[in-house]
RNA sequence: UGGGGGUUCGUCUAAUGGUAGGACUACGGACUCUGACUCCGUCAGUGGAGGUUCGAAUCCUUCACCCCCAGCCA
């Protein structure tokens, strides 16, 4: 832990766990869990929530569970299950071996549920959903109580057993737990505690013909797991009465506590389940691990590392306020890790050719670079030189603008760890103007980026030999929407989709070492930002970077705050 | 309109009756073979109104605004 963390207070959460501790609750266990649904893959949002009950778990000594939440056969699937674990074991937290399944529950949930029929505190209710419904009432109107609720105990028993055997089509029948139907909290007014669905689930196949629902199954999954600590998102607040009702008339292992805190927001994204399905459905990204995605797949597959992914959430904190995060802040959190660790290597994006006219047509040399400006130990590598390189298209300008201290005729700059060189002449097509090539003169006794005369120069730029680099496709992404709160309306946010989050470039040219690259390791191109070599398309044959972030650029503040003021 | 939460710099977040602090952002500067990194500095906040108190972000009263809830989803 270092020092930042060491000094970072503790939040509302952990101080509920200090004082169970010190009050001896719980045989002085701390254990939590995280539950999701396998009925999508995991984003930032649940990163968060991750990084809190592990955490906690690890700070406390205690154990975190990961609970595959179940009940609902016609969302869940295996697929979602292996990416749920792929991503938390990534993010660098291990459950070990306490992989447990709301679904391996459902034996001892039907018992639970049997146990509050005889109690009298649960009734089979024959209403269709829609009287249900409207026997609910409204915020302001008290719910009716259903023609079945006052069914005899053994009534009761007796159609529950028949729902569980199958005699009857979905919807035929729910159970209700009965609680009060004028209570001002919606979810007391009777809610549905079981409902029979005849469909296929990923686990325990065509075994069930009724499914629990989330409120009865949740207290209980946590009882029956014996967690201390049930920290769940806000809107589970009004549930929380509900939560305890049930725990407190069933006879279970353990008695657990719900606490609620505030999801995350971010901005410029959607963390909403439902829409991110719509966006991989739809085809508006090329998948759940698109790097534009939010998921902790995209993420991963965009780049950013663990390590920032975590900082990052604890860097937001834990509190019941609502909150909407700077995108600035995970980027800040990505280089804050990256920076000390990627290796600096050079690449040019939009290429401009540039001939070295005094530089001897058959020669070419070796420069030495270092791999890290700060950190020797990463050593230094050789770069081919020639007389043909390619340099930047944005570090050229025929007219430069003021404060512009790159490329422009007649000037002079350094190429990155090589040499000098000055502009002469720029060639352009005759028809429609566009620079083709730049011709230069180097000063070859500025070999290795300082001339022996002590002049300076303002510029550096980064350059690749024409002869020896190689072809690249790299990927440049950009938010995903348009605005920062998409989710703010709710028919409208696919027009606020950016149509430019994803720009391919295929022309590329990276320095030749690139070559001996591996998926997902991590480079700083110098000047340009942090790429990745792509999990999954990239190869020998065909390099593929993405870019995860951009470096921290002040001149295209100052270029743009000019242009502003003219 | 019922119930449940919430409100501290632009954004997060501390301060739990005793100097409103930190991070991110923004802005300015130093340094620089990355306009990067690093370093230094600047701007900037207690939703409003009353009250209690020597002293209030904190306690009380009241008002305002924001979020969540009427799935047989989680």
């Amino acid at each position: 832990m270092n020092e930042s963390e060491s000094r970072r207070p503790v939040d509302f959460i952990r101080r509920i766990v200090d004082e169970d501790l010190k009050q001896k609750r719980n045989d002085g266990r701390v254990h939590t869990r995280f539950p999701p649904e396998p009925n999508g893959y995991l984003h930032v949002g649940h990163a968060k929530s991750i990084c809190l009950n592990f955490g906690i778990a690890r700070d406390y000594g205690g154990k975190c569970n990961l609970r595959l939440d179940d009940t609902n056969p016609e969302k869940e699937n295996d697929e979602f299950v292996e990416a749920i674990k792929r991503d938390v074991r990534w993010l660098g937290f291990d459950w070990e071996g306490r992989e447990y399944y709301a679904s391996d529950y459902f034996p001892q949930l039907y018992e639970y549920a049997t146990d509050l029929i005889r109690q009298g505190k649960a009734y089979v209710d024959s209403l269709s959903s829609e009287e249900i419904r409207s026997h609910r009432g409204s915020l302001t109107e008290p719910g009716r109580e259903s023609r079945y609720c006052s069914r005899s105990v053994e009534e009761n028993l007796e159609l529950f057993g028949r729902m569980k055997a199958g005699e009857f089509e979905d919807g035929e029948h729910v159970l209700r737990a009965r609680i009060d139907m004028s209570s001002p909290n919606l979810n007391m007014r009777d809610p549905v505690i079981y409902r029979i669905r005849k469909a296929s689930h990923h686990r325990t196949g065509d075994t069930w013909k009724i499914y629990p629902l989330y409120d009865f199954t949740h207290c209980l999954s946590d009882a029956i797991e014996q967690i201390t600590h049930s920290i769940c998102t806000l809107e589970f607040e009004d549930h929380r009465p509900l939560y305890d009702w049930v725990l407190d008339n069933l006879d279970t292992p353990s008695r657990p506590h719900q606490y609620e805190f505030a999801r995350l927001i971010l901005d410029y994204t959607i963390l909403s389940k439902r829409k991110l399905i719509t966006l991989v459905d739809q085809g508006h990204v090329r998948g759940w691990d698109d790097p534009r995605m939010p998921t902790i797949s995209g993420i991963r597959r965009r780049g950013f590392t663990p390590e920032s992914v975590r900082d990052f959430c604890e860097r937001i904190g834990v509190t019941k306020n609502d909150t909407r995060i700077d995108m600035s802040l995970l980027e800040n959190c990505l280089r804050e890790d990256l920076d000390p660790r990627a290796p600096r290597v050079m690449a040019v994006l939009q290429p401009l050719k540039v001939v070295i006219e005094n530089y001897p047509e058959d020669q070419e040399e070796e420069i030495s670079a270092v791999n890290h400006p700060v950190d020797s130990a990463m050593g230094a590598r050789r770069i081919p030189f020639g007389r043909v390189i390619y340099i930047e298209r944005d570090d050229f300008q025929e007219e430069p603008p003021a404060k512009y201290y790159r490329l422009a005729p007649g000037r002079e700059v350094r190429l990155r760890y090589a040499y000098f060189i000055t502009c002469r002449e720029v060639v352009k097509d005759p028809g429609s103007g566009e620079i083709l090539e730049l011709h230069c003169t180097y000063d070859p006794l500025s070999r290795g980026g300082n001339a022996p005369d002590g002049r300076k120069v303002k510029g550096t730029i980064h350059w690749v030999s024409g002869k020896h680099s190689l072809q690249a496709e790299v990927r440049l992404y950009d938010r995903l929407f348009n605005v920062a709160n998409p989710e703010r309306g709710e028919d409208d946010w696919l027009d606020l989709l950016n149509p430019d989050s994803e720009q391919i470039l295929t022309t590329a040219l990276v320095e030749p070492s690139l070559r001996h690259a591996e998926p997902e390791a991590r480079f700083q191109f110098e000047r340009l930002g942090y790429f990745v070599a792509d999990r999954y398309d990239w190869n020998r044959e065909r390099p593929v970077f993405n870019r995860i972030v951009t470096l921290r650029d002040s001149w295209a503040k100052v270029n743009k705050n000019t242009m502003a003021d003219a």
